[in-house]
Parts: C-alpha cells; structure tokens; sequence
DNA sequence: TATTGTTTTAAACAATTGTTTAAATTAAGT
DNA sequence: ACTTAATTTAAACAATTGTTTAAAACAATA
C-alpha cells in the first residue's frame, strides 16, 4: 500500500511518524531508514542529515497544526460560534493526531535546536478579522476583555493538556484507554460551555456611553 | 556552597536539574557526571546506571508534584476556598520549577521505560476527605456534577499548560520573558474565576426532594 | 547496445554511547 | 603504624551514534 509512494516519500512519511511519537533525540537514523524500510544512506542520500529531515517535518507538522485552527478564524461565523467550532475543531484534531502537542512543547523547548520562526503565524489569524470581531464584541458589552494571548491559553489549554496528560491521568486514575476516551468527550463538553460563558457572560454589563 | 553536600548527593541534584530540563533521552552519562564536578565512573560507582540514577529522579519529582497539592486538600477550609488555594499553590509550584511538568509528561509517554506506579497517591488524596466534601456539596446543589477527574483535568490544564508552552505562546506572539510573566499572572486570576463560577454557579439550582 | 545520470546498497569512518576495570587515593578502626 | 574498607581516578571496553564512501544496480536516452 505505502509502496506505492516513491522512496523518498516512503522515508518522509515514517520518518514523521517515528519523529513525532520519540522526538528528536529520542531516535537514530537507522530508527528512521528502518521505519520506512530503507537504510541510513538512503535517508542521508534525500535528506543530507538527520537534523536536515527533523528541521523538514517539524515544519510541516506545525502547518497542519495551525492549518485547521486558522479555516475556523476565517469562517462566517459569530464570535461566540467560532470559539464553539474552534474547540470542536481542535478536540477533533486531536483525537486524529494526540501526540503532535507535546512533540510541538518539547522541540521548541530544546535549547540545541536551530531556532524555529512562528511569526508569521499571528498576521494570517490577524488578517480573517477575528480581532476586529472580538474588540467589536467587547466594545458592546457582550465580550469579556481579554487580549489575544489570553484567549489563545484559554483555548488551547482545555483542549491540548487533556491528550498531553493522558498517561499521567490515566496512571494516576488507573482507567483504561475506552474509559479515558469517554472522559474526553465528557470533558470536551465542559470545557466548552466554561470557556464560552466565562468568555460571554449571561448577563452582560450594559457599556454604554 | 554545594561542596557541604556528599558526592551522592552532588550527583543525585545535578542530575535531576539534568534530567528534568533535557530528559532522559537527551542527556548522557557523562553530561550527567560533569554537572555535578564528578567523572562517569563515579556516577555508576553510587547509582549502578544511568537507567537506575533516572528511576530514582523521576521517583522524587513525583512525590513533589503531588506533595502540595494534598497539602492543600487536607487543609481546613470550605470547598470553594480549597479550590482557589489549590490554583495559587499550583502557579507558585510551577513559578518555582516550570520544566516539571513536561518532565513528567514526557518521562510518561516513553513506550520504552519501566513502568511507573502512581496509584498510591490517589488514596491519599481520598483520604483527606475532599471527596466527600465534594458529594456533600454536589447534593447540596451548590456544585456542578463533575467527578474527580474531570475536576483534576480543569483545575491542572489551566495551571500546567501556560507553563509547558510556555516556548509556543512567546514565540507565537513574540513576548519577552518579563511579558509572558504578566500575562502567567493576569491569566491565573482569570483561571481561578473562570473554573470557581463554573463549578460553583452563581444562581445555583434548587435540588430538594 | 553503449552511455549517460540516478538510485540503492554494503561497508566503513571517527566520535560518542553506557558501562566496567583495575589501580590509586583517602578514611577508619585497631 | 598497619590493615582493611570505602572512595576516586584514568583508562579501557564493546556497542551504537551520525555520516560518508565507493561500488553496484537501475533507468533513461542515444
């Protein structure tokens, strides 16, 4: 089936995979040719070095992490509803992919890695208006007043921690993958409605001028 | 000023500071020697390997990660108060030693280590009387219906999380060191009050037979 | 078929890994 | 002071690390 890809993509596509569930130091390059079936030339062959395809696929990991979070953001949609999608969208993402945030966490934390640009994330969330959207909101009352970085925690923290800490949690609960699964979903219901009416609250204080 | 501590313990904190910021993984026996003064042999001489010296680490951390969290719950105080006490003690916890908990995280997710027994600090938590306090309060009416573990999600994600990404948020959106500290500070109140009205609602529901 | 250039392989490279050895030094007890 | 045990050191061990080499196998083109 994977055979159908060309060598080079056979070695992209494990050494992805191997990258993101050991980290970078937590693998070697026979690690890698041997996932995708080839050898430690092979890969150098393609991709120069180790760190060379690690630098590769940490980028395209952090694309598709910010791919789907930027389509909601862009999306014709109340604030309230897009803070309701966003949170759908990142539990759904999650389930697909749960150990792309600490891969993410630890990487960037490593003090030897060649320094990784983010920047120009910010401009395109900056640009679908959700900004101007939420200062509008908060102008009428109807918002909490809390910037940008604020929001960002708020959000990612309820969604990202709960995969990050699965072995810790389900260690210190002594409960079963099945039984886990059921507390995301349980959870991902709470989290939502916490942080949309923490965000909006029910009864807004009139603002007027 | 650490030259009053025994070789045995010059190692054991100078690999734990080691282990702690770079892993198990990402250090090697002779990194570990060098940071405490010592040379390679030594550090085998009075751990036997670098696996047994990690085990030991990891054991100790974890009884400190949870050490004052079960202080708090077997203090005097209405659940409310525990609560928001627990969300102080957390964020000076993590202020103090903020690569913990991808530590532990990390260290727990390896497919390849030892496995770690946590259990026993569950019953000591259950043993302060928390729980009970909880169910008591629940039937009351006064607190939303939500289990131990949800609970433990909530209140950790919120506090664990603006510390693990820490590296993703500044870099997101280019923050100093002294900025992301403001914004770890304004976020802890915004946590407590966000988690206390949603656990604790303002107009709670009549519940009587 | 002969001649390209590309892809793949097996083997080797020096450096680094975790661990051990055996000798040297220090400390303690008699 | 002598003996014994505990500590520390430098050196070595085999295995593994990331990377490179040079030859082989393959494909495409003439």
């Amino acid at each position: 089936m994977s055979s159908s890809l060309s060598t080079e993509e056979k070695i992209k596509a494990a050494a992805k995979q191997v990258f993101i569930s050991k980290g970078f130091s937590g693998c070697t390059s026979r690690e890698l040719a041997k996932a995708s079936g080839m050898n430690v030339a092979l890969v150098n062959y393609y991709f120069r070095s180790k760190n060379k395809l690690f630098q590769l696929i940490f980028q395209t990991v952090m694309e598709e992490f910010f791919e789907s979070m930027v389509s909601v953001f862009s999306s014709d949609l109340s604030l309230k509803e897009k803070l309701k999608f966003l949170i759908e969208r990142e539990y759904a993402f999650l389930a697909k992919h749960p150990e792309i945030p600490r891969f993410i966490i630890n990487e960037l934390s490593r003090k030897d890695t060649d320094l990784i640009e983010l920047t120009h994330v910010l401009p395109v969330i900056y640009n679908t208006g959700v900004i101007e959207q939420a200062i509008e909101a908060q102008k009428k009352g109807e918002m909490r007043r809390v910037d940008m970085v604020g929001i960002t925690l708020l959000v990612i923290s309820n969604c990202q921690y709960p995969f990050l800490a699965k072995p810790l949690i389900k260690n210190l609960h002594n409960l079963s993958d099945e039984q886990y699964q059921q507390h995301l979903e349980l959870h991902k219901g709470m989290v939502s409605e916490m942080i949309i009416s923490y965000l909006f609250p029910p009864v807004p204080k009139p603002n007027k001028k």
